[in-house]
DNA sequence: ATACTGGTATG
DNA sequence: TCCATACCAGTATT
């Protein structure tokens, strides 16, 4: 019998969320105070610290324990459990309770405190009991939520956690460090102990517990002792037997009698404390990002550790808890509705006539995508659909509403969710708010510090996760079509839930507009111009290739031969290191993390000293080995129907640019004859006629102009003359006609630098002219044009006060580092501010350039078609008898896309292919 | 397998 | 020690 007092029936937890039966509850319960000893000193406590001399290492590895947990096992429910610094009822029955521990380590004070203010700022609930210990908190927790039929997972280091273990309470032991966790189950514990679970503290009595300073009977171990229990069913049988065990240890038992019972006191579980028994005060989910991003940066913990948060820890859309009352809010994922067919049309008209958010399962590659999933979600229902399958009815009502500009609807991605529609024949219209946008557009330098944005990177990473989980499923047959729909509901409830925080986001950074007219119309042109493609001649590149692949081994003989026929790799920086510093004896280079440079201006520089010939094989074997990259990359990314499809980024680059990916095809080679050939291979469609490359000139420079308001270059551009030449004659003083190449090239190498917040040093190395001689004519160039320098001095000098760059458009850029201490960050976000905004507003007039192309395209009926966007060119497909039109339409969309203090400049070319084009 | 580094292509 | 990107091969690291 126990030596405790019958346990009384354990309250059963309420719940005041009708979602968490209590039988689908699966509950974390932690020993905050054993995890947190055991992370002190798992991780060195002298390399954690927040720099003012506070120990952070228990702290660290106890977050990073329930980080990997709760992702791990992914609970419903979570509570810690402390210990508190006074005794408990068990000092009371034996005053050596816990006696002989070594004192607290100085370093760990103080960090419980802390890792209770972390569990706030989770919105996990800590727990303590006076007169009671951590594991009586847990056993009482434990035992009710088995009761109820749920299930529960204690993380304990703590032998007395053992007899809590059944078929609905697992226990999970750290093994070593405080990720490697040991399940425990009931057959676990058998195994590794010789008796069950609810029999262990019989064993700990006999055997005794070092730690707790609790003496068993000297010499019986485990071993003995599991016999024991094991031949007379418990410890009470034991004991009552203790007459007929022979033997030293029989002695011994009986001379110990009153311990081995003291002992079992001592280690039963308190099972019925008085503690909360609303199951929404353990719910996840109500975590506060910006209190945990206080807390962190007060703890100085990296942005590891901050992106390691999983969403789920999170209150919906990352606001506080308390902005957001508690508990969830909505309809649950788990009742979705799956609509027969027949049931799709009154839904839609119905259900969503409002609009909903929406989630797609599918894919998207190759210019190719289907889907087959329909998430929707609004404040009061989920559905999903399954567009497999549908009648004719069915899909009629799906594409009307889709299609209706009145519905609004919402998505994560709008232009990946049109692309896998389109793969379905489904167009959409009525896009109100993409949420990757609008998180771009307030936060553009995505750093995971930037904790506003969490919880919406945690969406992305949790659709990134459950779309590679369903993959995985469909590719191994097993997906249940339950679990499915329920994960996609989810998804489209997340994303409806984020959206009017996105959308309060846009309106405080001041960008809405910038969204709902700028970056969320054009993702609907990008996508069109991503399904559309450009067209690939691979003889063209085949034959490319091949001559490269001669050329190349020809020069890489010549280079071996140069080196006594070494064949090293050439592509291996290291082993080119070895060759010219070591071997050949040439003079260092520059260093780099990893030895000395080896690239082309080092290696250039090295010919000029050296006149090696090795070096001049290794440039063209460099470059040799770059085209034939490129061209099968591209030879790659060729579609079965001969076309290119890129992807477009409207998120990705903080300056407002777009990026180009899978393939990249805003860096195919056009500055040398050899690699411009590449160009070739792009061409026309079938059934068009022509290539048009219309570009924007001097597009940078006339921005500077415009923002700077410098009278002088006003002028150079509304003179119509050549802008370096204008520009030359000035800074040096002489008549336009007098202006030679070299005065031409270094100013426009100043102009240019000026965007890039070019140093003198920088200038100096550009040109390859002193250092003096760069500042001479840099200051040259500020005399004549004084309002540019002006204005590049102001610009910093406000972003420094408001804490960001504004493009045209009032895209912003946001710089913290302009008021850093440290020099080199400082100095590098002031070249930031200078740049961005005219980099920035140069992207904004293109975009909105492509806007009006397209609609203007559209609205005249043309079937020729805008494919590729690089930067400050636009590549268009001209189908028959449109050219005239075409060229019209691009250069009035082009040219009148902003209106400046000067005047846009377009230049255009036309022909079969990209190189024709080009003019 | 995954992350970083150096190199090079573009605007 | 000049802004913004993408991608590759080699190398180092779990």
């Amino acid at each position: 019998m126990s030596a405790q007092d019958p346990v009384s029936d354990p309250a059963p937890l309420t719940s005041t969320d009708p979602a968490a039966e209590p039988a689908d509850v699966r509950f974390l319960l932690i020993d905050g105070h054993a995890m947190a000893f055991r992370a002190f000193f798992a991780l060195p406590a002298d390399s954690f610290t927040d720099g003012r001399g506070q120990a952070t290492n228990a702290v660290y590895g106890f977050v990073r324990m329930l980080v990997n947990v709760v992702q791990s096992e992914q609970p419903t429910h979570v509570a810690v459990a402390f210990d508190l610094a006074g005794g408990t009822f068990r000092d009371r029955i034996y005053d050596q309770y816990k006696g002989g521990r070594e004192e607290t380590p100085a370093q760990f004070i103080g960090q419980i405190a802390l890792i209770e203010q972390v569990l706030d700022a989770l919105g996990v609930t800590w727990l303590t009991v006076e007169d009671y210990e951590a594991d009586d908190i847990i056993a009482t927790l434990a035992t009710r939520t088995a009761a109820d039929g749920g299930s529960a997972l204690i993380v304990s280091s703590d032998r007395d956690a053992i007899q809590l273990v059944n078929d609905a309470v697992t226990l999970l032991q750290p093994v070593k460090g405080m990720t490697e966790l040991r399940r425990m189950t009931p057959a676990a514990i058998e195994e590794k102990y010789q008796v069950p679970p609810e029999r262990y503290p019989d064993l700990a009595a006999l055997v005794g517990e070092t730690a707790d300073n609790l003496p068993g009977v000297p010499g019986v171990g485990p071993k003995t002792a599991a016999k024991w229990i094991t031949r007379f069913g418990g410890l009470e049988g034991v004991l009552a037997h203790a007459d007929e065990i022979t033997g030293k240890a029989g002695q011994a038992l009986r001379d110990h009698r009153e311990d081995v019972e003291r002992n079992r006191r001592m280690n039963e579980a308190v099972r019925d404390l008085d503690l909360p028994a609303d199951l929404a005060r353990y719910g996840l989910g109500r975590g506060d990002t910006i209190a945990l991003g206080g807390i962190f940066d007060d703890l100085a913990f990296g942005p590891t550790i901050r992106r390691d948060i999983p969403a789920v820890f999170l209150a919906p859309g990352g606001a506080s808890a308390a902005e957001q009352g508690t508990g969830p809010e909505g309809p649950d994922p788990a009742d979705v509705q799956r609509p027969t067919p027949e049931q799709v049309p009154a839904l839609l008209r119905e259900t969503f006539a409002d609009g909903a958010a929406l989630d797609l399962r599918g894919s998207w590659e190759l210019g190719e995508g289907d889907c087959d999933l329909l998430a929707l979600a609004s404040a009061d229902d989920l559905a999903v659909i399954d567009l497999v399958g549908l009648d004719d009815v069915a899909e009629r009502a799906v594409a009307g509403w889709l299609a209706d500009a009145s519905i609004p609807k919402v998505a994560y991605d709008t232009k990946l969710a049109a692309h896998m529609l389109a793969g379905r024949a489904l167009e959409v219209a009525g896009w109100r708010t993409d949420l990757a946008i609008a998180e771009f557009l307030c936060r553009p330098d995505q750093r995971p510090t930037d904790l506003p944005g969490l919880a919406l990177r945690h969406l992305q990473e949790d659709l990134a996760a459950s779309s590679a989980a369903a993959q995985q499923e469909l590719d191994l047959e097993g997906a249940d079509e339950g679990a499915e729909a329920e994960r996609w509901a989810r998804r489209a409830d997340a994303v409806r839930r984020l959206e009017p925080l996105l959308r309060a986001d846009l309106a405080s950074h001041t960008v809405e507009a910038l969204h709902d007219e700028l970056e969320l119309p054009l993702a609907g042109v990008l996508g069109q111009m991503e399904r559309t493609g450009i067209a690939v001649d691979d003889d063209v590149l085949a034959e490319l290739d091949a001559q490269h692949a001669q050329q190349q081994t020809d020069v890489a003989e010549s280079a071996f031969s140069h080196i006594g026929g070494d064949r090293i790799n050439l592509g291996s920086p290291k082993q080119l290191q070895e060759v010219l510093f070591e071997r050949l004896g040439m003079p260092r280079t520059r260093r780099t993390k990893t030895g000395y440079t080896t690239n082309a201006e080092a290696l250039e520089d090295l010919f000029a000293q050296t006149s090696h010939p090795f070096l001049a094989d290794l440039l063209a074997h460099r470059d040799v080995t770059k085209m034939r990259q490129i061209i099968e990359t591209l030879r790659r990314s060729i579609s079965p129907a001969g076309r290119i499809h890129t992807t477009f980024h409207q998120n990705i680059a903080a300056t407002g640019r777009l990026s180009s990916n899978n393939p990249n095809l805003q860096n195919i080679p056009a500055r040398t004859e050899e690699g411009r050939r590449i160009r070739s291979a792009f061409r026309t469609s079938e059934g068009y006629e022509a290539l048009l490359t219309a570009d924007y000139s001097q597009i940078e420079m006339r921005i500077m102009a415009h923002l700077s308001e410098d009278a002088g270059l006003i002028e150079a551009f509304r003179s119509g003359e050549d802008l370096h030449n204008f520009v030359a004659s000035r800074v040096f003083d002489v008549e336009p006609d007098a202006v030679d190449p070299a005065m031409r090239s270094k100013t426009k190498a100043v102009s240019y630098g000026l965007a890039y917040g070019l140093s003198a040093f920088g200038l100096s190395r550009q040109l390859r002219i002193s250092q003096a001689e760069a500042t001479a004519l840099r200051d040259g160039y500020f005399e004549r044009f004084g309002g540019v320098r002006d204005y590049l001095r102001s610009s910093v000098e406000k972003a420094r006060e408001t804490g960001y760059t504004e493009t045209i458009l009032g895209r912003r850029r946001y710089l913290p580092d302009l008021t850093s201490d440290n020099r080199q960050r400082r100095e590098n976000a002031e070249r930031v501010a200078l740049n961005s905004p005219i980099q920035g507003s140069a992207a904004d007039i293109i975009k909105l350039a492509m806007l009006r192309v397209d609609a203007a395209l559209r609205e005249a009926g043309c079937t020729s078609r805008v494919l590729l966007q690089v930067h400050d060119e636009l590549v268009v497909d001209i189908a028959p008898g449109e050219l005239d039109a075409v060229r019209t339409i691009v250069a009035e969309g082009m040219g009148s896309a902003y209106e400046l203090s000067v005047p846009l400049s377009v230049g255009m070319g036309v022909g079969r292919t990209w190189l024709d084009a080009a003019h």
